[in-house]
DNA sequence: TCGTGCTATGCAACTCGTTGCATAGCAAGT
DNA sequence: ACTTGCTATGCAACGAGTTGCATAGCACGA
């Protein structure tokens, strides 16, 4: 499990709240886990009664009081030692791939639709993505860090990860087609 | 859930114990779902009580008795409607994306080991993926289809979900790449 | 004959993740 | 005054998926 990983990590990055938290999942963490604000109260929880982060009641004008959680040591270590573990390269689920294979069985044609709806999806992401590249990791040359900026390491290392899900939504856009020209020579014939 | 549908497509494909098809989801569908026995006695169980499958017990001679499941009406009628739903397109999670961000604080030299390791595994499953392909499309060119083989579109839709497979082998090996080079800028230097 | 290993099926306990629902403060529009 | 909507947190129940264990037949080699 990883999702306490994912959760020691962001708050390394910038301490913040469950909610805050849950809305991060959508975005930039969302790039390669998900998760919903149920699933990170109850984990955050946990990470509190272990020790691994710490909780404060930070006060908020217009607002209702939030809690705001940091990496403790032992969350620190926690997450240095998971660091050093080595883990097995995950496992795919593509739901969309058994409907192509269950398209055999009914008719090849009737998918094409929803193929080109997770096409568009895709590209909806990936422009997302390119946005948030431009607006996040372009601009100062190595070196010239702007003020309060997150240091090299951290950055660079975020920006590979954001090249990560570029490239699969690329990936995923050009077989998509793949599959859309399949599924094509199979409509009219039939 | 898409179990019960990558069981029904399997099933339909060709019948099986849950035995053979527990192998099957660590061979071809593999590619793209995983299922351990467990899930697959369960849910197999499940779909019998519903009257997805029907069962039919099979004597072996040399082994013990297996149950050879086959596709029901009602089975490929829920399979038909499902495949007519839309569905969300899948969201994705990536253990070895939330170590590289969380290699900013701790180690990034440690990390590349790891990624090798893993770049390795994607690139024999590559090989694997190519090999299939090889050994199970080319040679007989359209319309000469083998006898036994199955028809057309049953194997064109397998071989497009086959290089969805080989397309993000690919992606992650060239990925892995960009990851390990970012990495070694920041091992000597630290 | 004893251990190893493959086929074949299954139970029980657990963790992970989702869904529906509930509460509560406050802002802004109608 | 009423509704809508956002921030913020949480419970309860369920379903999906994993892990450990158990059983049993048969083959094959040491």
């Amino acid at each position: 499990m990883a999702l306490e990983h994912a959760i020691l990590v962001s708050l390394l990055e910038k301490p913040g709240s469950g909610y805050e938290l849950a809305r991060r999942f959508e975005r930039s963490i969302g790039y390669f886990w998900t998760a919903t604000h149920q699933q990170i109260y109850r984990v955050l929880k946990r990470m509190e009664s272990d020790g691994w982060v710490e909780a404060r009641d930070v006060p908020q004008q217009g607002r209702p009081d939030k809690k705001e959680y940091s990496v403790a040591d032992l969350g620190r270590a926690a997450l240095s030692s998971w660091l050093h573990d080595p883990i097995e390269p995950e496992s795919v689920r593509h739901d969309l791939a058994v409907k192509i294979r269950g398209a055999a069985f009914d008719d090849p044609a009737a998918l094409i639709r929803e193929v080109e709806r997770h096409r568009q999806a895709h590209r909806d992401r990936l422009e997302h993505y390119l946005a948030g590249e431009e607006r996040d990791f372009t601009g100062p040359e190595a070196g010239a860090t702007a003020p309060g900026a997150p240091p090299d390491a951290e950055r660079e290392l975020q920006h590979v990860v954001l090249r990560g899900g570029i490239a699969y939504e690329r990936m995923m856009i050009g077989w998509l087609d793949d599959v859309l020209a399949t599924l094509a020579r199979f409509g009219p014939g039939r």
